[in-house]
DNA sequence: GGTCTAAACGGACCGCAGTCCGCTTTCATT
DNA sequence: AATGAAAGCGGACTGCGGTCCGTTTAGACC
């Protein structure tokens, strides 16, 4: 017999069609932007491919920001994945320092390679807190297991920096600089500063 | 008698009515974006401001963001010049490495003083060549001023990236740091990659 | 001043993101 | 199984960015 005691009982659970209509969407969403591409999937084409009214797509999602930062979220928790626990010199097993510089590659590539998506999830890409503070934190790791010190949440920030989409967009389209010289360059930035 | 020599004569001119359209657009830009925040800014609102029809807007700035890429102009220049040829820290006259810091202490502040107009202004905020070429062209000659060597263009972009709004904004907004540690954290971060 | 052409103009029009509200479904309770 | 209320649903509707194309105008040349 559930008595309902006075405490926070959290977010109310979700409904079954809730659940089932918010599926169905985000797998709609993934197909459709993996067959057209992200530009041209909109929010009425999901609606009807998923089969539910647009209403639902912006219930569940907030927005098609937030719909993109879904789809994004899955390809990024895979990444995290290999980090956490994939072979080295991503995952554990190697010394920091080419843990630390693979790491740096890794997420170039990776987020070169997300760029449209990314970029359609703006704000709210940015903004999960999952994404960013997951990289902040396993620098930060990696900065201490290699003895540096100082304030270690802003300077895995800044080292985490360059590597964010707006700064490599710049270089690799505008510049045609090539992604060698970035990662070259990123590791002597890395090595300045635990050095 | 002007002859039309095989040369490459540029751009055509500017038709009288066409500059005098776009100062009264950026003019009511300005003004409207002032005035009531460049949220609440429509493109039909400033085209009926300066009295044209959206047509004009659109075939002089390209976009809503490029218009605002052009307001923001004005701003950006104001603090080039500051730069350049005002007092120092930050102007010339004072040691590299207190110029380098004056620099980033100013960028920063400029960055989230103009956070909205910046993210309206979007993807031509961030290309237009004249505010991230400048901004790296100086800082590469203030770390050549320091003795730095290396791939000084890049290495710019690295100690640039940290200043840039989304960096900040994430920082500023959701993690509720202060800027003078954000201020002490480029600082310390300079200091390492000068050596 | 007349004429001719390329440039500029402007507003009707379109597509898409996001909202709103009356209807439907779920499921806890009995 | 019946019931009631809260959560969910969906599609018509709105507002804005952006385009299109028939009309107007600047200004070069005669």
């Amino acid at each position: 017999m559930p008595i309902s005691l006075p405490m926070a009982d959290g977010p109310p659970p979700e409904r079954a069609d809730a659940a089932r209509n918010r599926e169905s969407i985000l797998a709609a969403a993934l197909r459709l932007v993996e067959t057209r591409g992200v530009d041209c999937v909109t929010m009425d084409t999901v609606a009807s491919e998923a089969g539910v009214g647009k209403g639902t797509l912006f219930r569940r999602f907030e927005s098609r920001e937030g719909l993109m930062a879904a789809v994004l979220n899955t390809s990024e928790t895979q990444w995290q994945a290999s980090v956490i626990s994939g072979p080295p010199p991503l995952g554990p097993g190697a010394p920091p320092m080419e843990r630390l510089l693979a790491f740096g590659h890794s997420r170039l590539h990776a987020n070169l390679m997300s760029a449209s998506l990314i970029e359609a999830a703006g704000r709210a890409g940015q903004r999960s807190v999952a994404a960013m503070s997951f990289a902040n934190m396993h620098v930060r790791y990696l900065l201490r297991e290699l003895g540096v010190d100082g304030d270690l949440p802003l300077l895995a920030t800044a080292i985490l920096a360059p590597l964010e989409l707006v700064v490599l967009e710049q270089q690799v389209e505008r510049e045609r600089i090539p992604v060698e010289r970035l990662e070259a360059a990123w590791d002597d930035l890395v090595r300045r500063v635990v050095g």
